[in-house]
DNA sequence: GTTCAATATGTCGAATCTGATATAAAGTCA
DNA sequence: TGACTTTATATCAGATTCGACATATTGAAC
């Protein structure tokens, strides 16, 4: 299994091919795929708030609507600097993206 | 003047060529280099609490020393994901990454 | 001032991330 | 069911960021 997606399993609660496999992640490691997935969350949530498809999404961050698909995955792909970046772009205040990584 | 070095020095306080050129920056700009540049200070702090030199802290985050120092100074060539990943290999709780960006 | 340790800056090839495009899959409604 | 909209996935070329290295600058102790 190619690590990055091993990566986005266990992101997701999922122990791949073992516990040890698992644990492998550094808790460092697990609490940032935990951050960023916490950010994919967010935006696809603002977004449904604000009642817009990706692609009107999309054309609002000057993307495509594929890379807000991945951005709402959490597809490895993506960093946080784009998730927090499009959030900002988003007016969600600084507080609240403090809130949404804790 | 290069936009890096435009933005770099805008971000510390600077209005440079003018007002204007200043408030070329969104606020969405704006509140993520002030981010950046906040986890920059963290992980400088951090470090000088641990009392460790640049090369020390390099060796603990497998990265050199030339790009501790650019990640203590918020060079752009430091993204985000760098400056979260390093704080939480130094087992700075996101709680207090929370606090940091807000 | 001289020496030595620490930090800063410039550069580069390799790795990663980006927007874009194409297309597949899933959802909606008649 | 089929037509249509929305979301997901695969891929790629160009841009950005990476660790590393060399070297310059700063700082501290003598």
């Amino acid at each position: 299994m190619k690590p990055d997606k091993k990566k986005r399993l266990e992101a997701k609660g999922w122990a791949v091919g073992s516990a040890d496999e698992f644990l492998n992640l550094s808790k460092a490691e697990f609490d940032f795929i935990e951050m960023k997935l916490a950010l994919s969350k967010a935006l696809s949530e603002q977004r449904r708030h604000s009642r817009m498809t990706q692609a009107e999404l999309a054309k609002r961050l000057k993307t495509s609507q594929s890379r807000v698909a991945k951005m709402e995955k959490g597809d490895p792909s993506v960093t946080v600097d784009l998730l927090i970046r499009s959030l900002l772009t988003l007016d969600v205040p600084k507080k609240q993206l403090a809130e949404i990584i804790s």
